[in-house]
DNA sequence: CAACTCAGATGATAATCGTCATAAATAACG
DNA sequence: CGTTATTTATGACGATTATCATCTGAGTTG
């Protein structure tokens, strides 16, 4: 039963692959080793040829998915769009991978953690530069409470039952991260102040 | 090994009580019901006289959580900067259930999500009544808004491994989200605009 | 082409966990 | 006070799962 060279190393991506969309959809304790190497066309028992552990290919995945998904948003409106999209909230498998696996990192081992550190700050690095084309001062500000409202949104909307209130998330939150400098006095601002301001 | 029927009401509560710190802090899935009883200083073999199932346990836990906690933010700016706080973020088990449960009941019994969309609601309902104080146009937009903010700095600063990293989200997300009407054009406002604009 | 190597398949093992059957012991009731 | 009802404790069962030992067969190398 050997393969080739190359064979195995694709075996090893289709593998890292089946994991990346398995643990989004389902989470990382929900997912079993040989469930995975079955959708990767594999038997379970050459998972241990490949990977030290099971927490070993959760951070191996977690690497590999921020590896693949180095899209930057070139135009901010296209990307809080797409990003907040009933399409996005819908094909967990193939979104986000932080708002997919935010909450499950928590509890995994430091490696997991570690990567998943290093994709929050890619992805708040790309947002800064996406920002900084409209506004410089505070870029890096505006870019963490932007993409913090944006998980904060998707996951939400995943969550509940109510798919009129799913939807009202998205779009609400989609509005109330945008509309402020667009039309700033205009239909009253929905901006946050302190009570005392 | 009877016991009276108030100490029996009392037993319930104290399983409910350990499993809501117990899901917060662990998971649903990392704790078992054996745990959750021992919590409540009980032993395992008494559980299915007080509940259907797990799943059960898990519906009436995320219920019970938010009938208890159901403190509304009198003043929006105390509750951000509680909200928001380091030591929310490192108190999960008595935490907000919202932040340390959304991404953990996508994948439970429908029951479960009907009751964390009940407390979905309370939630936007008791913030938007804040925010009304100051704003009353979109007050319902900019509580949905601020409120994915919160969830999910709070989740992406408990994810991270690093502190510094964590502190900062926690930081410019409370900056971003009240620091608008406040200062409208002193600084160079931090908001977000379509490039178009 | 022959010997060796090693990826992958098969099967086994030990631990964990949800669930249930039964026993025990005491509260509740007349 | 005796009988009944019911809560909790004890123990067991079946299913799942991570991990590893072993076997097989085809790539690799000389």
């Amino acid at each position: 039963m050997r393969v080739t060279r190359e064979q195995m190393q694709a075996n090893r991506t289709r593998i890292l692959d089946a994991a990346g969309s398995l643990f989004r959809e389902k989470g990382f304790d929900a997912v079993s080793v040989a469930e995975v190497m079955k959708a990767a066309g594999l038997t379970h028992g050459g998972f241990y040829g490949h990977f030290e552990s099971k927490d070993d290919l959760i951070a191996k995945t977690i690497a590999h998915i921020f590896a693949a998904g180095a899209q930057g948003p070139d135009d901010l409106t296209t990307f809080l769009d797409a990003y907040l999209s009933p399409l996005h909230r819908d094909s967990i498998a193939k979104g986000c991978p932080t708002a997919a696996l935010v909450a499950d990192v928590r509890r995994q081992t430091p490696a997991a953690r570690v990567a998943m550190t290093a994709g929050f700050n890619a992805q708040i690095d790309r947002i800064t530069s996406a920002v900084a084309q409209t506004e410089s001062c505070h870029a890096r500000r505006a870019a963490i409470g932007a993409w913090a409202a944006l998980v904060g949104a998707i996951v939400l909307a995943r969550t509940t039952d109510d798919p009129a209130l799913s939807d009202e998330i998205l779009k609400e939150t989609r509005d109330w991260i945008s509309n402020r400098t667009t039309e700033p006095q205009t239909d009253g601002d929905t901006a946050l102040a302190p009570s005392e301001a």
